[in-house]
DNA sequence: TGATTTAATTAGCATAGCTAACTATATTTC
DNA sequence: GAAATATAGTTAGCTATGCTAATTAAATCA
């Protein structure tokens, strides 16, 4: 029927056959037991490379969720808090957190918003994206070292699939 | 060069050409920019859709980490608190107030050992496994929804893509 | 028997998520 | 222009997850 079972979740995934949701509380879709029982190894696939994943980020010595953060900031430029909440689909009380602690390090800097006193000004500092070049190894390498054993062809469908997944997520909500 | 780029992440994603990463404290190994690049855009998908995902788990009762080990003892049958612990790559203390809550719920049952008194035996009750199927049901129905929107192909691409994921992690540590 | 190893817990810390309630500033409406 | 409303962020307080270090209890080894 199918591959190799990989982890103690997904075994068994089928038992759901067919199921009604509401999309965005609009539509309504009927889905087969095959999509489930992808999207069920995917959901699996995805936790357990990123409990892997987790570990050398924390090498960094900031957790994930900031160097997420900061990440935005680097290669998106400078947000206000409410942009970078929504940017990493955070609540506000949550980014502030996050904010106030990256500011503590140095790896951000605010500044007030001369149009709106309201909001503010986030970037990275230098020192900040120093800093997230070299999470950024620590977490791809680490990554890329394992998926080096891979051979060409299974790297190009492993890229096809992540591309395909970035455009579901980019239209989802 | 590549596809669209999907987050603010990953982008300039190539600035790191190659590198070289011990895995496992023994091999060495030279990347190439592809690879990396690779990496980098499968580690920012993945975290994205997962806080996606995570807020449906909520909607259980239950976090996803507790749901992920209940999971465990729903399909993979009984097991000491070492052994969840390891199979959720998570250290005991946290597996010991996880399995403390879990119970609290009568979610699990807890066992002494005969054989061995340090060890506990966990296994899932009938209200635990009602619960993990109605949740893997929220979880997994709602990505399903949006998977459904891919084509045949798409589909047949992802679930390849799931596989060698899959069968990497496997042979990870 | 005594020493060591192993299984699990407890205590204590940090990060990350949330809601509710509050402050301060802008905007809209009368 | 003053009052009502809306928006941006913060604070307080809760929960859940992760960790390490230290402790307890039981099993195993010398």
């Amino acid at each position: 029927m199918h591959g190799p079972k990989p982890f103690p979740h997904s075994e068994n995934g089928a038992d759901v056959e067919v199921v009604e949701v509401k999309v965005g509380g609009q539509a309504e879709a009927k889905l087969g037991a095959e999509v489930l029982a992808i999207a069920d190894r995917l959901h699996s696939t995805a936790i357990h490379l990123l409990r892997r994943l987790r570990k050398q980020d924390i090498a960094a010595g900031e957790g994930p969720a900031r160097l997420s953060a900061l990440s935005v900031l680097v290669f998106g430029g400078p947000k206000t808090l409410g942009e970078l909440a929504a940017a990493e689909q955070v609540k506000p009380p949550t980014m502030s957190r996050m904010v106030a602690g990256l500011e503590r390090s140095r790896l951000i800097e605010i500044t007030a918003d001369r149009r709106d006193a309201r909001r503010k000004r986030i970037r990275a500092t230098a020192k900040g994206t120093r800093l997230l070049q070299k999470a950024r190894q620590l977490r791809i390498a680490y990554l890329a070292a394992h998926l080096d054993t891979l051979d060409a062809g299974e790297l190009f469908k492993l890229d096809e699939a992540v591309e395909i997944l970035n455009r579901l997520l980019e239209g989802w909500l």
